[in-house]
DNA sequence: AGTCTAAAGAATATCGATAAAATGTACAAA
DNA sequence: TTTGTACATTTTATCGATATTCTTTAGACT
């Protein structure tokens, strides 16, 4: 259920492509916009996609038309599509509903307190505390097992809240989130201490101190976006960088 | 994002823009799945869906694609395509989870407190005092402007919290919601004294009392749900266990 | 300058071909 | 006789090529 960003970008093995031609065009595509490989408001022809994933015109339309339910991108009739836009304005409703959803679920899971889920918790934190946030110490380079299980453990958090549906938006909105990281990766690398954030809303989750829990994981968000948005030269805004000869406006 | 997705599916077909044919076919199937009229795990074979809608081959693909990230339908690669399943404890989540949300964007509203907010709790509410639930009184006949003015008023409720994305979400929750009324829509009729119900939230918003407007607002959603499990004859059928809200990602 | 018309470029729809899965049947073994 | 399995047939989903429709842009005319 959880296949976020195991995308790699090429070279994939063909054999093991159980899906359909559409669903490997949705995948790959989706991972390429989160991971800003894609800029927002980048115009997606049918052909540009088409030969960029080696697909047909049918599977590339199906694709897009699920990143456009997803919001990931937009669609407008008869004019095609392009990657979703971003801006700060955005950014700062997107944080804004996350801390409330997160919020809920975390204080759900602790109200319910199911022993399990409290030992999902303790293990998620462990495997993410012994894993190196970059694969080179020097300089930032995305480790995507750190991303897998810095996910894993924020969604252990709210994962006794026994609502698929609240479980489904934040994975949406965590989606979301890392892409508009991933805009500004550089920047935020060296100012953080990841790990004592994590272990200290975990701790906070073992005393049963939910106002505690709920504060540090919002402030642990908040930080994060407002880093983002310090940096300022994130391109928050459709770039239409490449290609496009007018320029979209 | 925030366009459409406001309307409830009705029967009326002269408003709507003119769009293309594969929007035209999502619209349309999402209203018969929305309104009943496709159970759940209903199969839906392209050719089906080609015929009822008089579409070709590629809309009827596209829309349905659409639908499936929508989580109104179930989709599996190589297998095709069906209408999601319902079932008791997926309604159980869902109330939860709307009651939730709704919650955080009725007291955001209140706290924020906009006055064009307010005037818009008492435009929706006025609007939809005047209108009957039925188009005949004796006897249940489903009155979609009702319907329309009914969604409206209890988005207004919560339209001030400054969240595009949780007002999405809580609309996704309301067409589901809406979904399980219908299937169960016979019973329900003669039993609820809504206007009151309806009256007295608004009621609490303009004494700004948000604990009284919160409970009354989530009273209103269980006792809705509790009313549909009673009377047990909802075909909720479970294919296969899981709901395909999350399934495509 | 502003508006209308025509040509070019995209997006959308239709159709047919191909490949996969489901179904049904026959046959063999218990 | 019943049950299980392998194979053939039918059904169905998926894909790509092509035609059509719409938007946009450029140019001419009022």
């Amino acid at each position: 259920m959880d296949e976020t960003s195991v995308t790699v970008p090429a070279g994939n093995d063909g054999a093991a492509a159980p899906v359909t031609m559409a669903s490997s065009v949705y995948e790959r595509l989706r991972g390429d916009i989160l991971r800003g490989e894609l800029e927002p408001g980048h115009k997606l022809r049918i052909e540009f996609v088409s030969e960029r994933y080696a697909a047909g015109n049918s599977p590339v339309r199906e694709a897009l038309n699920r990143l456009s339910t997803d919001g990931l991108v937009q669609r407008r009739d008869q004019r095609g599509f392009c990657v979703a836009a971003a801006s700060a304005e955005d950014l700062v409703e997107l944080t804004r509903t996350r801390c409330w959803l997160e919020e809920t679920g975390l204080r759900e899971s602790m109200r319910v307190y199911a022993p399990e889920w409290e030992e999902g918790v303790l293990l998620a934190l462990h495997r993410l505390s012994r894993i190196p946030r970059s694969t080179s110490p020097a300089e930032y380079h995305e480790n995507p097992e750190w991303e897998q299980l810095h996910r894993a453990f924020h969604r252990s958090l709210i994962a006794g809240c026994g609502s698929r549906w609240l479980l489904a938006f934040c994975d949406q909105l965590a989606d979301q989130a890392y892409r508009y990281r991933q805009l500004a990766i550089q920047r935020i690398y060296p100012k953080r201490k990841e790990k004592d954030e994590h272990a200290a809303i975990a701790q906070a989750v073992f005393k049963r101190d939910a106002d505690t829990a709920v504060a540090l994981l919002t402030e642990h968000y908040e930080l994060t976006a407002n880093i983002i948005l310090k940096t300022g030269d994130v391109p928050l805004r459709d770039g239409s960088g490449k290609t496009a000869k007018g320029g979209s406006r």
